[in-house]
DNA sequence: CGCCGTATTGAGCGCTCTCAAGCTAGGTGG
DNA sequence: CCACCTAGCTTGAGAGCGCTCAATACGGCG
């Protein structure tokens, strides 16, 4: 829970605040929760936003920060659906069953919005626009990691490398930013070992497609990248 | 264009007869187009539903038959992005491009109906529970090919026998139905060549997890091929 | 400043790919 | 009806990409 002034702040520039805001009168959850910030949870790093077979009740909407979800499969390997950024929605691949099937992990400290499933229902039926954001929300996630079926290494690396800097703000520079995961999250999404990824990823460097210390990131040459990705 | 016999038969069955059948007054498409055959399609086998780049407008739902997405990558090498069979709905990962970026193609003789998208929206607004079903399916399909994360060629591919047989209808023997693809599909869908595809049915048969004759296929020991797929 | 998780780099191995040669099945035409 | 024909499937041998194992370097945090 965060103060009013935060909140409020926060709200104002979110894509969901007819989710969280009062303007929308008829949801009662809204009515016996006369304070939007009593939904909003902040995360540290490697805080657990929920586990497995965990029911299904709630979707989250990102106000700040990073998110990956994993399960762990027989042999212990972490494998990672996904990664979401700030804007993103996590927990629509959890409505067909019932329970999450996946753990959600904050990668660095993170603000996220609880959303009732019940009140997103309600509300989407209220707002034909807000439906059809959400609709488009899904849409797009059913395309993320599309690049995840290209075949070598460098391909899905080079493709990853380009949608995270669609996805995250840039810094100072153009096409620079953090990678807020570490290698081994990367090469736990993208089948990959980390010495695969910081290997490919020095090549890159050699190469002057890339500039990279440590998380810190530049694309240098998009042009290149793109070719190598496969990408229009 | 069937006759109108057939389709009405066929559309008393259909999850989607909302969509299609005139019991929904209020949709002015359903005035204009008083037969509801008139928005259906059939494909013979290798028949293009729709191509990439094609404007986005049209959802399909698939009465009969089965489809392959997939797009060609730089080097030529078909990526498959999906498999779609009987009660499937094609097309919402198109809503947030506004074009499809895929191709479909039957695999059998098929048969599908068209949804307009504008129609669609409009019918989930007026019918609750529709809505609700239709977040069920992305939901469903944000989770499809969830063991494409997996290892190893043996991992995906016992994966991918068993959601099919969950997902096709069996013949006359339990867990017994006939694969709609080729072995070049499958492989293009998980990720392997067509050769260690054969391969490792081959072995599969040798050790009785499976009884195989080309398409026809059976899955003998069930526990055996969740335990490789990393299945609970 | 020292610790420990993370990242880098190297050497050798193995799974899957490539290339190639038979084999099978289903469709076609004589 | 059967011989052919072709696309798809199977199987084998060898090569290469990415993995495993290992040692070193870095960097964030106390």
């Amino acid at each position: 829970m965060i103060d009013q002034d935060q909140n409020s702040q926060n709200c104002e520039q979110c894509d969901f605040s007819p989710f969280c805001i009062a303007e929308n009168k008829p949801v009662h959850w809204m009515q016996e929760n006369n304070a939007a910030a009593k939904q909003q949870f902040q995360l540290k790093k490697n805080e657990v936003l929920y586990f497995p077979q965990n029911t299904f009740r709630n979707l989250y909407a990102i106000q700040q920060g990073n998110l990956k979800t994993y399960h762990i499969d027989a042999d212990g390997n972490e494998l990672i659906k996904g990664f979401y950024f700030k804007g993103d929605i996590l927990g629509f691949e959890t409505i067909y069953s019932g329970h999450y099937l996946l753990s959600a992990v904050a990668l660095t400290p993170t603000v996220v919005c609880e959303i009732p499933y019940d009140n997103f229902l309600e509300l989407l039926q209220l707002n034909p626009s807000l439906q059809k954001y959400v609709l488009y929300l899904m849409s797009q996630q059913l395309n993320a990691g599309f690049y995840l079926s290209s075949v070598t290494a460098e391909q899905r690396l080079a493709a990853f490398l380009i949608d995270i800097s669609l996805r995250l703000e840039p810094l100072d520079t153009p096409l620079s930013y953090l990678l807020p995961m570490s290698r081994q999250d990367m090469g736990n999404y993208l089948r990959l070992t980390a010495e695969t990824v910081s290997r490919i990823l020095s090549q890159f460097k050699k190469n002057k497609i890339i500039m990279i210390d440590n998380k810190k990131i530049q694309i240098l040459r998009l042009e290149q990248l793109k070719l190598i990705a496969d990408i229009p």
